[in-house]
RNA sequence: GUCCCCAUCGUCUAGCUGGCCUAGGACACAGCCCUUUCAAGGCUGCGACACGGGUUCGAAUCCCGUUGGGGACGCCA
């Protein structure tokens, strides 16, 4: 039987990083055994599910090259076949209607935590047969009373719960919807998957799922229960931790296969290597070998690795993403400047995030307000001679590249006695506004000879300006 | 509280079928080198088997307990 995996969100936020590494875990499973990859959308708390949610999920995805063959399936659109399986529970006397009010749940809740018990449901309803009027009753799921449920799991192993722990859970609420518990179970089983690979907090959830699937008549599929990523103080990571959806980190400058990459690598490892292709990660990937500790998020990491991808990946590639980040900044390429690539080349030892680059190039193709506050101080008198001569020099070369411009530096300092970077620096801050950027010859053949001299005229014309208001 | 799960450097981890471990790699941090800015790069350093019992000639590796952490206990998923 081909292996067949499953992500299935629920709409109520965005895709965020632990429900990223989830969906990878179920794509690479699925991608390296030749199986399928299913999207479900878990959209049955219509309270709080959006079609925002919806799109951001879709949209992270899309982003990651996290693809699918099946889906997306929503849930909100089977309840029929869900009302149909609840119906047939009732039937064969697997499940049955139970009319407590929330009011004596609870307070059944209350005194069961007061005798310091486990709080579960003690099963008044189940052999009711009179329907209690005004209280429009749910549906419960017969539990076994006795014998116990073993969780085979791909990376916890063998787990066992007894029946006696296991209360009659809900099925299907008053007003008649079915809850997660039993969706779950007829989709998965209906769609086919073989391998359930989802976070630890459902392992809990299983035998009540195995008991269902068995009053189905169902065999239960695989069941992998990968360990929680945790925030830096050890709670499980969330939204006050900081970044955590998908889309942010692509906001904030990241490459989805540097993400991808710190993911894999949380509670997986492959020896000593680091770095893994999408291609690698297929291949080498086994969910045997995830661990079964919670792992903390480390931004640091992360941030590692997009420097280290915009550092070795194809420039080209990296260039598609600087572009939208530009994009982002009201810049087209496409409008003059530099070729993004050649950008890219400039910059990339310099810049941990795409958005930085952008922000940190945005001067190649229009011009700057102000002088950085910590850059201007090279804008000062000493350095009017250095770029009165670096103009004429500048001005009268022909051979605009990286070696003649280069040695226009190198001798004008050398005339002066002046040190490299007493004549580098100012320039660099008369032509980027700031104090960094890539190498000056560089820098000065991406800008161009036309912007570069006006860029230098702008900076006399600063320095002079300020000599005499002083 | 009850049940389930987990436990190697600050973090991610290698180790897991016991000896090759005076515990390896990566990130972070510190120092040095290189240097026209910022970086990148090179080298060095710092730094862990939670604790207590066993088993064994020998344990990070196996067993038990303690402690600590996480999760579940909803008409949320």
């Amino acid at each position: 039987m081909s292996v067949r995996t499953r992500f299935a969100p629920s709409p109520t936020g965005y895709l965020h990083i632990g429900g990223a590494r989830t969906a990878l875990f179920n794509w690479l499973y699925a991608r390296k055994h030749g199986g399928s990859f299913i999207l479900r959308i878990e959209d049955t708390d219509r309270e709080r599910s959006t079609r925002e949610s919806v799109n951001a999920i879709l949209e992270g995805m899309a982003w990651l090259g996290l693809d699918y063959d099946e889906g997306p399936h929503f849930q909100s659109e089977r309840f029929e076949r869900y009302r149909e399986v609840i119906h047939r529970l009732l039937e064969e006397g697997k499940a049955y209607y139970c009319y407590c009010t929330r009011e004596e749940l609870e307070a059944m809740r209350a005194e069961q935590m007061a005798r310091k018990q486990k709080p579960r449901y003690d099963g008044r309803c189940r052999d009711r047969r009179e329907p209690r009027p005004g209280v429009e009753p749910v549906v419960r799921f017969k539990n076994p009373l006795e014998g116990e449920v073993v969780v085979d799991d791909l990376v916890r192993g063998r787990v066992v719960f007894r029946n006696e722990e296991l209360d009659d859970l809900i099925i299907a609420r008053s007003d008649g919807t079915p809850t997660y518990n039993l969706t779950v179970v007829v989709d998965d089983l209906d769609m086919g998957v073989t391998h359930v690979i989802r976070g630890d907090d459902h392992l809990n959830n299983t035998p009540r799922q195995i008991n269902i699937l068995r009053a189905l008549g169902a065999e239960p599929p695989r069941y992998a229960h990968v360990p929680m990523i945790l925030g830096e103080d050890g709670s499980r990571l969330s939204k006050r931790h900081g970044a955590v959806s998908v889309l942010e980190y692509r906001d904030q400058g990241y490459l989805p296969e540097a993400l991808l990459n710190y993911l894999v690598r949380l509670g997986w490892a492959y020896g000593d290597k680091e770095i893994f292709s999408i291609d690698e990660m297929i291949e080498l990937f086994d969910i045997r070998d995830v661990n079964k500790s919670a792992s903390t998020f480390n931004p640091a990491k992360l941030l590692w690795l997009n420097h280290h991808y915009i550092m070795h990946s194809d420039p080209l590639h990296v260039a598609h993403h600087l572009r939208w980040h530009l994009g982002r900044l009201g810049i087209d390429p496409a409008e003059g400047g530099p070729d993004p690539v050649d950008v890219v080349l400039a910059q990339r030892e310099r810049c941990k995030t795409l958005r930085e680059m952008a922000q940190g190039s945005a001067f190649f193709y229009r011009d700057f307000e102000h002088y950085d506050e910590k850059a201007v101080k090279h804008l000062k008198p000493q350095a009017l001679e250095a770029l009165k001569r670096l103009y004429q020099r500048l001005r009268d070369l022909e051979d605009w590249e990286p070696e003649p411009l280069h040695r226009v530096v190198v001798e004008t300092a050398e005339e002066l006695g002046l040190k490299l970077g007493k004549v580098a620096q100012p320039l660099r801050v008369a032509l980027a506004g700031c104090a960094v950027s890539p190498p000056i010859d560089v820098t000065l053949h991406l800008l161009g000879k036309e912007k570069s001299l006006a860029r230098v005229r702008r900076a006399i014309a600063y320095i002079e300006k300020k000599a005499d208001q002083d």
